[in-house]
DNA sequence: TAGATTGTTAATCGATTAACAATC
DNA sequence: TAGATTGTTAATCGATTAACAATC
């Protein structure tokens, strides 16, 4: 009557900043496993993935009561129970489409095979890449998309295809029964209810950091310059002059990411 | 007297989920400038950036009172407005670390050059790539590091290296002068103050992915089996058996992402 | 029993959203 | 002036954190 916390909280509702920590802990917990470490604490724990304790004891809490007071987290244990709740203790075929750099990359990705997800098969346009063998993995070409996602049971799909195609693939994989997404094309894809799509985008980290960078360079340099008035589109002066945009590249600002690294 | 309403939030205070939506928003303006539409209200652009028109208005007056109540907002306007407080209006060099699959899927990025990112220059150990180019890029030695970031005033560094080798090369980093930088490898990276790190992490996406799908299939699969029991590390009984991890893969969780990809 | 550390509570903080007054 | 849409306020929601009672 008392082991079973776990019913309480997870049924429903565990906190998607919880689930995206789960596999920074997995991580820091096998660490602990190769080094012979049988016992861990919050605190050395949090530490590892860096997080702090109270954090990681309040993610842990929503998965169940896996620790013992005064002694700590078993560490083989909680790595059963984080790696099932995750659903890692099955093993997931994933199906990529676009055999660009970026898609070849993730094929030949090492770590793909042993952490429970498999490439089914790899999708690409290009009739002189179909038929070819790319990491070990055949490459088909998109109309296989259906026949590979039910024969292999698919139900996690890598889009690494232009922008341009994106949406039309992502279209296909749906259609074809795919329920989760790992997009690295940058467009928003627009899916159905019940369709799980997560971003990978380079050049939005990257200008994140360009931002950040600025500020710290700009303790003087910030130009406090005023910019150019605004004219409000059409409305009133016709002669309101434009400001410069040409600064910024203006060209392009869609084949990024995906194409992008995978031309 | 009312134009710079941008002194009052920005200076110091625009929140980080506001930066990290501003790159979606100049994609979007970028798009519809290119379709030679030159006012946008906040509904449509909100609709084409995939937020909700609340959430952009807020966070567009983070940035200063850049619309036209009753018009809209002016796109070209809007675009140099969203790239400067990005940063965006400047040369930004980058260096790679790491010339392996994801590191020249990064060198070959087409988007990189136009969008205000340039490679300054590859890194990497092996002496057989040493002295090659990719996409154009010379690649060097881990001991050129400082002495291409000095002379290229470098700020931004990608890590494409293994997970092994992941910190010292940020260490090098930071210690020629490098003060953002964009993490493939799968480590929790040690950085001084100042320092900003932004992550990319492959397998904690799939992960991710792989959680929602399970509850997704969930509905009558979960097994609602009892967990082994707890033995809590050390403490009472001896005997506790040990929960079954082998069904997850044990090894190996370490060399992912990164050399992961790019090995 | 004394010491340690979890699991949980409650306070705080930040982000989202609806609604509307300001104003073009 | 009437219609439209911004910029802002205030309410709501969720996530973080400190602190501590429960308990090994």
């Amino acid at each position: 009557m008392s082991r079973r916390t776990r019913s309480d909280n997870s049924i429903q509702g565990i906190p998607e900043a919880t689930i995206a920590r789960l596999p920074l802990y997995l991580r820091a917990l096998y660490a602990l496993a190769d080094r012979d470490t049988a016992c861990v604490s919050s605190e050395e724990l949090a530490t590892a993935a860096g997080v702090n304790s109270a954090k990681l004891r309040k993610d842990l809490s929503h998965l169940g009561s896996y620790g013992t007071r005064g002694v700590g987290y078993d560490v083989d244990y909680l790595i059963y129970q984080v790696s099932r709740e995750l659903g890692l203790t099955q093993d997931w075929p994933v199906i990529i489409v676009g055999a660009g750099n970026l898609g070849r990359a993730l094929a030949n990705y090492g770590g793909f095979a042993t952490r429970g997800f498999r490439v089914a098969a790899m999708i690409d346009s290009d009739p002189l890449i179909i038929g070819t063998s790319i990491g070990g993995h055949r490459v088909f070409g998109p109309d296989e998309i259906e026949r590979v996602v039910t024969r292999f049971g698919v139900m996690i799909g890598a889009i690494t295809a232009p922008a341009t195609s994106a949406q039309s693939v992502c279209n296909r994989l749906v259609a074809a029964g795919v329920t989760s997404i790992l997009n690295f094309a940058p467009v928003v894809l627009t899916v159905p209810d019940g369709v799980d799509v997560r971003k990978v985008d380079l050049s939005i980290e990257l200008q994140i950091l360009a931002f950040h960078a600025q500020r710290r360079s700009a303790s003087k340099a910030h130009p406090t310059a005023e910019p150019p008035a605004v004219n409000g589109c059409e409305p009133p002066s016709v002669n309101g002059k434009r400001p410069v945009t040409q600064q910024v590249t203006r060209q392009a600002h869609d084949e990024v990411t995906a194409e992008a690294i995978g031309s």
